[in-house]
DNA sequence: CGAAGATCTGTAATCGTTTACAATGTATAT
DNA sequence: ATATACATTGTAAACGATTACAGATCTTCG
């Protein structure tokens, strides 16, 4: 592997000079910069971004943190900033968290020992102290999640009124015994329990059940196989990500309860199979895409100038109506 | 941040010492050792990655290069190879390369820029010639593809047999007129149309029809409905990978062709879905998690030792049979 | 023609580590 | 007491880039 010292002997030059000429600085000679180029290309000169990166005291990488890839929308979201990333010359760690704090701030630390331009992250609920410590001197955007402490962006949608939405929609189907399944590692469970509360409160109910559960497939699974169990059965049930939404399917489909008569079925995130499965099920889209756009987009524009005002945006989640609540009201 | 000097003054010692120290090497008094150790404490130093990356010309970091996360595939196998990483003390750097020979080869040359230890690749079908330069340098482990030229291990899965035991599996149920959809930008596509052929060949039977498409759900469907139309239509469809499959259905669907038994619908992947839909679908199973901790593995172990003996591992693809291709013979 | 300024190039310091080597002191063997 | 080995510590040179500074040359203009 050639370096720029091999590169200056090669052209006959000093390695200030070629130097100048890869970083395209004034004052070179068209002559300098020929020769430098010609060596460049005879020796496949590559620029070592480990030295440069020591040098410049900053690096071209970018750290990504959530708590796990296979998540359907960290999926999304992370393919949106790779993108974005790989556009403007970054590269990018990636983490996977588990929602476990001491994970968590293990990555934290190696996302710093590496030096990393920046951090997009979706913290646990309990954010590690060592984040707080952290974001002042990293750049971060934090995604999913609120997080009250730290001078940070956020990019969000809003929980409560996603929540609330889908509610009222289940209650103007005519479904009345209502069960939620929150996740209960994010702020995240937190926000969409309340507003799955107050949509209820407004139609003078309450809920039948609520659970807080691990991400899992298999946890909505074993929750919804109890839940059916009640006298009487709840008569829909929401769940609030993709991986309950999956197990509570599952399970709805197991006892033989037609859906959307019997129960019926509503959840967050529009994944493949959301529109595949019998029936189709209606959930909040969350255009996790874009939300990863986004993050990277203000992570970008923060390291361009690190004294804009803290942002925070907030996407709508669309509500995407499909048979799995539709059933007349009054049936 | 403290750096290695700041420690060494508060220590009251040489940086050499600190360095001994923190590395665990023999000759360090344990007065040194306890003065040391405290001022680190105390100044919360943290060994900077990117020097000791240039000083040692090696960094504890691994590249893994697949052609799109979202694939449900990738997302699994990147998922192992990031948990058994992250107990090594590795981190990921992730490119996605969308089968694009051009982004595949910036992003080999930023691996190697990046001085990672290794990589974890699936290659494209064109395999940039910028691979088997790289590979002479960087430890390399292709996934999924097999690649005849460079000194790499790899991790398979026998794409001839599968096709062929899962084409079997629809012409025992009665299925004649087959028609196989199969990712173009692989080698992977190729091999299964082997088997699909094969299998085809050995009942006396030709192909009604096959195509070869881009990894996407809309190409999967576009290609479907379009084949749907023939007269006769086809009475089975072979989907290669999960996008595919996914497009298949919803292009069946819609049709209103019913499964199983007007049409039969198998394909490659077992994801979320494929147990949830109606009907369930039949597909060989890859055991994505195994081919990722296996790869990390043999990368792990390479590193370990580099003149070990380059390897090629085969993991068999398990036929799950379910709903979407029960027909009785005959019918 | 000479001074001032602009242009071009090289020397050497620096980023934060690790480590070969030298220097010193201490214990052991003769 | 002397030679030898071993234990402990520090000095300084790398790793591969960038860049402040200085020196050399060339223009320009009064």
């Amino acid at each position: 592997m050639p370096s720029i010292k091999d590169v200056a002997r090669a052209a006959g030059v000093s390695t200030a000079t070629v130097s100048r000429v890869l970083a395209d600085k004034p004052y070179v000679s068209p002559e300098m910069r020929r020769r430098v180029l010609e060596a460049v290309e005879r020796l496949g000169y590559r620029p070592n971004l480990v030295a440069r990166g020591l040098r410049a005291q900053q690096t071209n990488t970018i750290g990504l943190l959530v708590s796990d890839i296979r998540n359907p929308y960290f999926t999304d979201v992370s393919r949106a900033v790779e993108d974005l990333a790989y556009e403007h010359g970054f590269t990018l760690f990636l983490g996977n968290t588990d929602e476990n704090p001491q994970k968590e701030a293990l990555y934290l630390q190696s996302m710093r020992d590496h030096n990393v331009a920046g951090l997009i992250f979706s913290p646990t609920r309990h954010a590690s102290e060592h984040f707080t410590k952290l974001n002042l001197t990293i750049p971060t955007v934090v995604i999913d999640r609120a997080v009250r402490e730290g001078d940070v962006d956020m990019v969000l949608i809003d929980n409560i009124e996603a929540a609330y939405r889908l509610t009222n929609h289940l209650l103007e189907q005519g479904y009345t015994r209502l069960v939620g399944l929150f996740g209960e590692t994010s702020v995240t469970g937190r926000e969409r329990q309340r507003g799955f509360e107050k949509a209820l409160r407004e139609h003078n109910l309450a809920p039948l059940q609520m659970r807080f559960l691990p991400p899992y497939i298999q946890a909505g699974y074993e929750a919804t196989r109890a839940l059916l169990q009640a006298q009487p059965p709840p008569d829909a049930i929401l769940a609030t990500n993709s991986l309950l939404l999956a197990g509570a399917l599952k399970a709805i489909r197991e006892a033989g309860f037609p859906i959307p008569e019997a129960i019926g079925l509503a959840g967050f995130d529009e994944t493949t199979w959301t529109p595949l499965v019998d029936p189709p099920l209606t959930v909040i889209a969350q255009p996790t895409y874009e939300i990863g756009r986004m993050a990277m987009r203000m992570l970008l524009e923060r390291l361009e100038n690190p004294d804009l005002p803290y942002r925070q945006v907030i996407l709508k989640g669309q509500l995407l109506v499909r048979r799995s609540t539709q059933r007349r009201p009054g049936v």
